[in-house]
DNA sequence: GACCAGGGTTAGA
DNA sequence: TCTAACCATGGT
């Protein structure tokens, strides 16, 4: 049995094995993925074991662990898919298997078609070698809006371990969690938690007063549907959606195109001021200091339509 | 101990 | 529009 509807997910049942397989598109690196996922060692929101991934994802009330692992169809080249498993010893529903496979699709970015940015910038001086060797890895997403706007907030202006060590606090202090014999999956707070926080229980986190305040009050504006994801895409188009997010406290044009990259998926996301992005480039083109923004613009210039992409293969670039 | 970190806001020119 | 001061703390 195949759903096959426009915008919704394609995937099928596996009855032997107790889940869905959802088909991989033409380019997508398994292996590059897992890479990317287990990148730090104080991710909480998702697990790596075996080559298998686990998350668990709220469902309405519902809340389900996920697994996830390559299938490769016949052994050499044939088609593969994701194979995806549920916790529990209740059977999902169709409900429930329809919107865990639109989440990973989503979450991996399985329907975009990469063949154009493969065939602008693989052969490119600067980023070809890095595009080839990174090629079918996809923009890991972040689906959940709040979550997205709190990872951004709370990684400005720190070292990424730093990050994910506040995150990591937030989570285990405001979010809820599924235990199993073998594991605690933790699933992000929700906006309506924290709006019933005061300042004073972020702080001991080590937040700053500053970002404390800006995910206080986002929570707030997210918990009273002053703001949602849905409201944003309403708007039409991506310039749209950075023009609301621009307006908010503590979200600038770093964190506007974050987030448009890694939770609304515009292709031309681009966080120019990004200290990652800059340092990968001062790398690439051996030089002693980090490249200035007009510079930047101008590198950028020939992959326009792909600056997301770009950019999230040059974060990669950066990993050891 | 200096310098940097996947920035943003505010005040002042 | 542009710049400087400030936030504030872990990593290296």
């Amino acid at each position: 049995m195949t759903s096959r509807t426009k915008d919704m997910p394609v995937f099928n049942f596996d009855h032997e094995r107790g889940g869905v397989t959802i088909p991989l598109p033409r380019d997508f690196h398994y292996q590059e993925t897992l890479r990317y996922l287990t990148r730090s060692p104080l991710e909480c929101l998702h697990q790596v074991v075996d080559g298998r991934v686990y998350k668990a994802l709220a469902i309405g009330s519902e809340r389900v662990v996920m697994e996830i692992c390559e299938e490769n169809g016949g052994g050499k080249s044939g088609p593969s898919s994701l194979l995806v498993r549920l916790n529990g010893d209740v059977a999902p529903t169709f409900d429930t298997w329809n919107t865990v496979a639109a989440y990973v699709t989503d979450w991996l970015d399985l329907r975009t078609d990469l063949s154009p940015f493969y065939e602008r910038t693989a052969h490119d001086p600067l980023i070809g070698t890095l595009v080839t060797a990174l090629r079918g890895l996809r923009i890991v997403g972040i689906p959940d809006l709040f979550e997205a706007l709190c990872w951004a907030i709370i990684g400005q202006q720190i070292n990424l371990t730093f990050a994910y060590t506040l995150k990591k606090r937030f989570v285990e202090r405001f979010g809820t969690s599924i235990q199993t014999e073998a594991h605690t999956y933790w699933l992000f707070p929700t906006p309506e938690v924290i709006a019933a926080c005061t300042i004073n229980d972020l702080l001991p986190l080590q937040l700053t007063t500053q970002k404390a305040t800006y995910i206080l009050t986002l929570a707030h504006q997210m918990a009273s549907g002053t703001l949602s994801k849905h409201s944003l895409l309403a708007q039409g188009n991506f310039p749209a959606i950075e023009r609301h997010l621009l307006t908010l406290h503590g979200i600038g044009p770093w964190t506007t195109h974050y987030v448009l990259m890694r939770c609304f998926r515009d292709p031309t996301a681009f966080p120019i001021g990004d200290a990652a992005l800059q340092n990968a480039l001062k790398q690439l083109l051996h030089r002693t200091q980090k490249p200035p923004a007009d510079e930047i613009k101008q590198l950028f210039a020939p992959w326009h339509g792909w600056e997301a992409y770009v950019t999230f293969y040059l974060w990669r670039s950066l990993a050891t």
